[in-house]
RNA sequence: GGGCGGUUAGCUCAGUCUGGUCAGAGCGCCUGCCUUACAAGCAGGAGGUCCCCGGUUCGAGCCCGGGAUCGCCCACCA
């Protein structure tokens, strides 16, 4: 194989592999034909149009890849639903940007301007992150890209929507909302951060309305006050119990407020008393429906305050509170100012400090959908790995609250409602009659995202794809939208389908920076996933992140990228070395073994199939990669390929282990295995549509296994010794064997420790040395190769060595509570080992 | 305030479910080798109080209790 170079070079032979694969549709595209029990399918956690591919992205990929290619060699049709979401906030955003650099902003161009040139855009470079992920090997269906803002895609979330709505689960209602002055939209529960904030805390005087002194309230938001339409104490705090029903007089506005009890007060707290303001805080807008309090807003969408606050209105929150503190310490009414540090909510998507505004949204009610969802989980139909958080999951479903789904955007799926003076209509076709307005709000972009599964698949029809690919089988992603997305896929695929969406979900871990810090380009911490393409291969990249994944968070090691690229290189010279032979003599695959060494790869090799398929079937993809990683390199090639050197009739069976060794290990490293495959004799079309290798009982020895491994030990301790005592790494050394169990690993033994056996006659000279081996000594005989002295020194060290292990085995057994009650087996192999260790000192003399 | 997870070699991490053969890998380091697949290689080696304390057990990285420390998630204390 002159052609072959020594090194194998990922940049240059993967993109011609990728060719290949894409130039065969029938290997991703399977025909939607059989049922979703016998098919296996994963639907790609959508990323946005405005993505780039990440480390979450890659190592995603990763692993979803590694199942479909597995499935798919396993003879299934495996489909990998491809797709992007519109992501309402972020999409809007970027293109908005665009138009902040042209000086033109959305308002100006109108909304159905807007969009078309969203569209637009989306068209231009919605596709980056697909081209992405073909780079590194995924082999998603890339013959039907779905969208969530497709057509048909639409029609399916108008149909749900309209359908909850026509239930009584989705409903319109004037409530506190999370509002994100930052995108001028209200959010959900899910979008909020808390952040630490360093605040003050005013201590305020409401002067009561008797005349007889105050009541002291306590507010890191003294603007908010302009909205007070309360004191609450604590019912049993003897400290207020006089004043409740008394009313207070709220400064600067001169309003009456009643003083009411509630035991939502923390009496400890602050002063233990609360001002209440029901339109400006979450806490205040509840005791104000419990307590039937009139809810004022102050602060407008736009974060200034509105003309409620009269002398203030107009200002940004900020500056009026500077000037109400600032009014009411000439007033003398604040008691203390104390630096205060607490969690403030922020908008995830904007990281502005949320402004809670009372505001008519939609929203959808979930108890209902939560508990067949939370029912699935718990009785085991979905199976989440790692398990820790099923009880996340669950927790979070059990204690649901409403979500906001109307977001004041352009871009999204706009609400299939329409107004008419007091009329509201809702329905898939725009009301008859004159004068109805749409709804301007568009959905939560997550609302979409919960159809996925199903509205990929062209649900609400019931089409051939439907039918043969759902439910889906694995869903993978991150732990962060855990609730946000998994939770909802399962709820509206249990409410539309009947049927759950996915019977597993793995969470995969999340990838960090190298010293410890969150991923993220704006901190540059961020590495690209393509750098490490390009320095490593994808090979070494999906290898590498495989081998990083875990049940917990883990920090990017291009450490183990590395150890995947040697892993291809070294699958690339076995092959080479092989493929050499083969070219030298020709030869077919066989796997009959015609030696022990031959029985005993296939029998590592039945192992290691073994061992990778219940690793990629149970998750655990480290398992997969790094076993892979040792079968090839301490079995296959440290030890098989040098022991079969040399061997004619071994070519063979050194093809038919290459053979299944390459489709072995194609999901894991697709690209070295692909492109090897075309070298080998025989080989037919790609091995990405050829068979897993399928378990071969028969291959199973364990004689062979320990024989060979007996032989690995001995030339080991050889080695060892040869190099301590300064052997020249050239010389053969004479030595004799004194050892049970190696009738048929001779041979190896002399060749891969450079010793020349004697036969019993010949060795029966005083040996220089002896070696414990398994099952017995190796003696080395005098010769002309070795230092005298150094083998002396050596062998005082080993005895040493021996006489400490004896003590030990000889403490273990000389424990009455041991011999007594430790399982038999284990006490009669602790007498065997200390049997052997005598023998051995023994030898040494 | 609840919940979850981590702490093992200089670094990044396996191993803990199922207690004994379990002190491991990769990288780094030291020594020797271009041995006709691979020097991005091969062979050999040094290096660990398995966070701490206590308990269970004949025996504990592994099981139990407590603590320290780092991190994550959830949560409406002004």
């Amino acid at each position: 194989m002159p052609e072959l170079p020594k090194r194998y070079d990922p940049a240059a032979a993967e993109p011609p592999v990728l060719e290949r694969w894409l130039a065969a549709p029938e290997l991703y595209h399977p025909a939607p034909e059989g049922t979703a029990a016998e098919n296996y399918s994963i639907a790609i956690p959508p990323p946005n149009v405005t993505g780039a591919l990440h480390m979450g992205h890659a190592l995603n990929g990763s692993i979803q890849d590694t199942l479909i290619r597995f499935q798919r060699m396993q003879g299934r049709r495996a489909k990998w639903i491809l797709g992007t979401d519109h992501a309402g906030i972020a999409t809007q955003a970027q293109v908005e940007k665009l138009l902040l650099r042209e000086g033109t902003d959305r308002e100006t161009l109108g909304r159905e301007a807007f969009v078309a040139r969203v569209w637009e855009w989306r068209e231009r470079y919605g596709g980056t992150i697909i081209e992405q992920l073909k780079r590194l090997g995924a082999s998603c269906d890339f013959a039907e890209e779905r969208f969530t803002l497709d057509p048909a895609y639409a029609q399916a979330v108008a149909k749900v929507f309209v359908e909850l709505h026509e239930q009584g689960l989705i409903y319109r209602d004037l409530r506190l909302v999370n509002w994100d002055p930052g995108t001028r939209s209200a959010i959900s529960d899910l979008e909020v951060e808390e952040r630490e904030v360093q605040d003050v805390m005013y201590a305020i005087d409401y002067p009561l309305a008797s005349g007889s002194g105050a009541v002291t309230v306590a507010t890191v938001r003294p603007e908010t006050m302009l909205a007070d339409t309360a004191i609450a104490v604590h019912p049993d705090d003897e400290r207020y119990a006089r004043l409740v029903g008394e009313t207070a007089i709220l400064p600067l506005v001169g309003r009456r407020l009643p003083i009411i009890a509630d035991p939502y007060v923390k009496p400890e707290f602050g002063t233990g008393a609360l001002k209440i303001t029901p339109g400006h805080d979450p806490n205040d807008f509840e005791i104000g429906r419990r307590h039937g309090l009139p809810e004022l807003s102050v602060i407008g969408e736009d974060g200034r305050m509105t003309e409620e606050a009269g002398e203030w209105a107009g200002l940004p929150v900020r500056e009026a509170r500077e000037r109400i503190v600032a009014a009411l310490t000439e007033q003398e009414l604040i008691v203390s100012r104390t630096p205060y540090t607490h969690m403030v909510p922020h908008s995830h998507r904007s990281g502005e400090r949320i402004e809670p505004l009372i505001s008519l949204q939609w929203f959808m009610r979930m108890e209902e959908l939560a508990e067949p969802a939370a029912a699935v989980v718990r009785d085991g139909t979905v199976r989440i790995t790692p398990e820790n958080h099923r009880r996340v999951y669950l927790d979070w479903l059990e204690n649901i609250r409403p979500w906001c789904i109307s977001r004041q955007l352009w871009w999204g799926h706009q609400l299939p409602v329409w107004y008419r003076a007091e009329e509201t209509y809702v329905g898939l076709e725009p009301p008859a009659g004159e004068g109805w307005t749409r709804d301007p709000d568009v959905l939560d972009t997550w609302f979409s995202s919960a159809l996925w599964p199903f509205a990929t698949l062209g649900w609400p029809e019931e089409t051939d794809e439907l039918r043969a690919f759902y439910p889906t089988d694995a869903l993978v992603t991150a732990r962060d939208i855990l609730f946000l997305w998994v939770a909802r896929m399962v709820m509206m695929g249990l409410r539309f389908r009947g049927e759950v969406p996915f019977t597993d979900v793995y969470i995969t871990s999340v990838i960090q920076a190298p010293d410890g810090r969150r991923m993220s380009k704006s901190l540059g911490t961020g590495i690209d996933p393509l750098d490490e393409i390009a320095r490593h291969g994808a090979d070494g990249v999906r290898f590498g992140l495989l081998a990083m994944s875990s049940s917990q968070d883990v920090r990017y090691a291009e450490d183990k990228v590395a150890q995947g690229q040697g892993l291809a290189n070294k699958l690339w010279n076995a092959s080479r070395f092989v493929l050499g032979q083969v070219e030298a003599g020709g030869a077919v695959a066989d796997a009959t073994p015609r030696a022990i060494e031959d029985a005993w790869i296939l029998a590592r090799l039945e192992r290691a199939k073994a061992e990778a398929a219940r690793a990629i079937e149970g998750f655990e993809f480290h398992r997969a990669a790094l076993g892979l990683y040792d079968f090839v390199y301490a079995e296959l090639c440290d030890w098989y390929l040098e022991w079969v050197k040399g061997r004619e009739d071994a070519l063979p069976i050194l093809l038919a282990v290459l053979e299944e060794t390459l489709r072995m290990a194609h999901p894991v490293i697709p690209f070295v295995t692909e492109a090897m495959w075309a070298h080998l004799p025989g080989a037919e079309g790609l091995i990405a549509a050829a068979p897993w290798p399928a378990a071969a009982p028969e291959r199973e020895d364990e004689e062979a296994e320990s024989a060979v491994a007996r032989a690995i030990a001995a030339v080991q301790a050889v080695r060892s010794w040869r190099d301590e005592v300064g052997v020249r790494p050239g010389a053969t050394v004479p030595a004799r064997l004194e050892a049970a169990g190696y009738e048929d690993v001779a041979g190896g033994l002399a060749r891969l420790a450079r010793l020349e056996l004697a036969s019993g006659e010949d060795g029966a000279t005083g040996p220089v040395a002896s070696l414990a081996i398994p099952g017995g000594t190796l003696h080395i005989l005098p010769s002309d190769a070795l230092d005298l002295e150094a083998a002396s020194r050596r062998a005082g060290a080993e005895r040493a060595r021996l006489a400490g292990e004896i003590g030990r085995a000889e403490g273990k057994l000389a424990n009455a509570g041991f011999v007594a009650k430790a399982p038999s087996a284990v006490v009669a192999a602790e007498r065997e080992k200390l049997a052997r260790l005598q023998a051995a000192l023994a030898e040494l003399g």
